[in-house]
DNA sequence: GACGGAAATTGAACTGAACTCAGGTTGATC
DNA sequence: GATCAACCTGAGTTCAGTTCAATTTCCGTC
């Protein structure tokens, strides 16, 4: 069913992950076009182009960082929801975890929302394009994961009858927005945001 | 006060337009990072290098056809609810005039918000940091449009009182989420989406 | 403790798209 | 029909991303 990426299984003197860590970081801070390839390679401590032994090109390594930023959304979700049957503390909960997250994770947020519009087309070479398929198919998860969630309460009478496909988009759309403006560094609190964006969320879906 | 860019008074010869329309085409349908400059050029029937005629840069482009964008939605917003007293009523107009245009203007939306990462940091070129200066102004007035709309609400006690500023970003980001996926060839018709974000809108700013 | 082989790394060379430069055309105005 | 600015071009430069051919490092095995 859903085939998950294996992912590369790292040998003892791997630096997949750093590499990772690294890119997150320059992306994250300086936005992946502004960052130089080499510049990533420089903070890992090695050169150019040993860095195209873990991935075929930097594109390569922004659709990984997306997929795994994805995965790990849709697990949060259905991590935070699982056990709770009201629909309305379902719903809170799922924003809840939607903003308990680390700098880094706010850094891998604002990678991929900014960059949403590279999983349309399809990429030239295979590792690009099976990364593209695969976070394109967590999109379509995390979709379902908020649609089935206004579903249910819809169907127990919970949340009034809407079109749930257009308003989960729209749910979902309006708590990933965050990440376009949040700084840590900056004046509003996560936790203030999360509670106002909770409360709007609750009154979207509710009579 | 606010000092608009004067555009170039456009020569009876000048291309600039045809350029700008181009490059919406070009940037909406296949992206601002994958179309090639020349292929710009090429649509315009014109050599590559005359583009720098009229742009310093592919990137001075985008900037340029990202303010005139900001300036529309601004413009559009204020034709909207200039006129209407109700808060409610103001908020609904606001959000339907958001959603009256053109597919010429949804791919313009598309580019816009795809690229609004490139605003906050600084430009090398001067024309780049002019139109990138004015844009962000542009977006710091559209942002206090909706806080404002909000305020003028809550002080009426239309609207329970909220942090306006987070519910303004709020609003205005659920709105705006819409252009990453919205497609005038897609299944959902605008006038469907316009009417559920509206809806959404209004609770989500009421008690 | 030498040996084979995979993983990891490298310097030098290549590519292609954005951009520069030095000059050439066009056409409105006097 | 000379002038001047707007407009345009072909030939070359740059630079980040990428490829290539070859080497080093490390680990298990004989």
């Amino acid at each position: 069913m859903a085939t998950r990426i294996v992912e590369p299984e790292a040998g003892p003197r791997s630096k997949r992950a750093a590499i990772l860590a690294a890119a997150v970081d320059c992306f994250g801070e300086t936005s992946f076009e502004a960052t130089k390839w080499s510049t990533v390679a420089e903070r890992v401590g090695i050169g150019q182009t040993a860095l195209y032994h873990y991935f075929e090109s930097k594109t390569h390594c922004l659709l990984t960082i997306m997929r795994l930023e994805l995965q790990r959304s849709h697990d949060k979700f259905t991590e935070a929801t699982e056990d709770v049957e009201d629909p309305t503390e379902a719903l809170r909960a799922a924003v809840r975890a939607a903003y308990e997250v680390s700098d880094h994770e706010v850094l891998q947020m604002r990678i991929l929302h900014n960059h949403m519009d590279l999983l349309s087309g399809p990429r030239k070479s295979k590792r690009e394009e099976a990364e593209r398929v695969e976070a394109r198919k967590l999109v379509q998860l995390v979709e379902r994961d908020w649609t089935n969630l206004l579903v249910r309460g819809m169907s127990m009478g919970v949340f009034p009858l809407r079109d749930a496909q257009l308003l989960g988009a729209s749910v979902l759309g309006l708590i990933v927005s965050v990440w376009r403006w949040y700084r840590p560094s900056g004046p509003t609190p996560l936790a203030e945001v999360s509670e106002l964006i909770e409360g709007a969320c609750v009154r979207m879906v509710a009579t």
